[in-house]
DNA sequence: CCTCCACTGGAATGTGAGGCGT
DNA sequence: ACGCCTCACATTCCAGTGGAGG
């Protein structure tokens, strides 16, 4: 943390605040949208999706669009740009509207419908106030419908991640709605996922309503995944950036399957570490390490965001894996270890189902691994439960937990 | 090839927080 | 003040599972 001599702009040393390594660090956010000519290699995607939603920008129906493609192929980045480009193409009488909204979070029919609600109701213009929950599913239809009918004559809606909506049918309802003469708004979605079976799953009712065409988005090259990140490069001020960092970060992230998100993550880190380091350049060996920090802040995040009683299911697992040479233990094992720590800590004790399903959670994130055995005549099927990562460390994550700590003092 | 064990996992159902309109 | 809504989390019940060992 040593204050920079040479920096020049800066009065109190204190706050200097990375400057002299950034210079515009919003280049490096992930929700950043580049203009036009900082998009890389997707000059076909985005012409073809533009050709879809043409009709938004004239005033009658744009297509609906299904995009595939990987995590950071581009796909949410060129949504967003294209709706935004045609909002501001629309004709002089046409009012369009857009909406993201990211399925992952809002991954019940009833969310996701009173978030567009939300998002796109301007008070100030429709008079209509949206409240967050508390309403029917139906309701927040009906409001969406008039926020919709009092502001605009198309929009355009893109559903990021609609492989995690737990609900088909607003796809169906939002597709239905205008030829249903619910709504007097062209309607246009662009549903974005990346699981390529997604619309084979789909309910046959919601498939006929929501005709679309299909985009495939291909995984960025370690060239092109290069060329991004060279188009943020003013991110930093000039010189800071050696040679090698932008080559090696994409070599890293070509790796992972051409992922532009993870790219950008890494330079963005390095650049921190970089700073953190009181370097005035960043090097191949900030990458380096930047790699190696994304990978364990994740997992601590993991952890540490955990409830409580999901910690207390991963320390039961800890304090097994520590005191014994074994590393995988079967459920029940681990159940009365928990049990264990319950009643020291003082907390409510899950029933076995309930813990069974939680070890399962935490399989799902990737903090333990799960696996099947059968011990035959002598007691059927079980699962064993493994952590992954090293015990000792997910034991010091958990045990920054303040309502944890005093299992420590045992 | 059949049995048998002890856990697994689906389904139904309950509870309480948070929030609405009347 | 009240009824009604959703949703997350939890419990209870029980049919199903599938390989070691007879």
């Amino acid at each position: 943390m040593t204050p920079d001599p040479s920096s020049n702009s800066v009065d109190d040393p204190l706050f200097d605040s990375g400057h002299h390594i950034f210079a515009n660090k919003d280049l490096l956010k992930i929700g950043h949208v580049p203009e036009a000519d900082r998009i890389v290699g997707r000059d076909d995607e985005i012409s073809k999706l533009a050709k879809r939603l043409n009709g938004a920008v004239h005033g009658y129906s744009p297509e609906n669009v299904m995009i595939y493609g990987k995590t950071g192929t581009g796909k949410s980045l060129v949504s967003r740009h294209v709706s935004q480009r045609a909002q501001n193409a629309a004709d002089g009488d046409v009012d369009i509207g857009t909406a993201y909204l990211d399925c992952a979070e809002d991954n019940t029919e009833t969310q996701a419908i009173s978030s567009l609600a939300a998002k796109l109701n301007d008070e100030s213009v429709t008079g209509i106030t949206v409240p967050h929950t508390g309403l029917s599913t139906s309701k927040y239809y009906k409001l969406l419908w008039e926020t919709l009918d009092a502001q605009f004559d198309s929009i355009i809606i893109i559903l990021d991640e609609i492989d995690l909506m737990n609900d088909d049918s607003v796809l169906m309802k939002l597709s239905r709605a205008e030829e249903a003469g619910k709504i007097d708004c062209s309607v246009g979605i662009i549903a974005i996922s990346n699981k390529i079976q997604y619309v084979d799953n789909l309910n046959e009712r919601v498939k006929s309503s929501f005709q679309h065409k299909e985009l495939f988005f291909k995984p960025y090259d370690a060239n092109q995944l290069r060329e991004i990140m060279f188009n943020r490069e003013d991110a930093f001020h000039d010189d800071v950036l050696s040679d090698d960092v932008i080559p090696l970060s994409a070599a890293f992230a070509a790796q992972e399957h051409g992922d532009a998100r993870k790219a950008i993550d890494i330079l963005r880190h390095a650049g921190e570490v970089a700073y953190e380091d009181g370097a005035d350049q960043v090097t191949e060996h900030h990458v380096r390490q930047a790699q190696q920090h994304a990978e364990k802040d994740r997992f601590r995040e993991l952890v540490s965001g955990a409830p409580t009683q999901a910690k207390a299911a991963l320390l039961a697992l800890t304090e097994l894996s520590v005191n014994s040479n074994d590393e995988a233990f079967l459920t029940s094992r681990v159940y009365d270890r928990y049990e264990l720590i319950c009643e020291h800590l003082d907390m409510d004790v899950l029933s076995v189902r309930r813990f069974r399903d939680i070890l399962k959670e935490q399989a799902f994130l990737g903090v333990v691994e799960i696996e099947k055995i059968n011990k035959g005549s002598a007691g059927g099927i079980h699962l064993q439960n493994r952590l992954i990562e090293d015990p000792q460390v997910v034991r010091e994550t958990i045990l920054e937990d303040s309502r944890l700590q005093d299992w420590a003092r045992e």
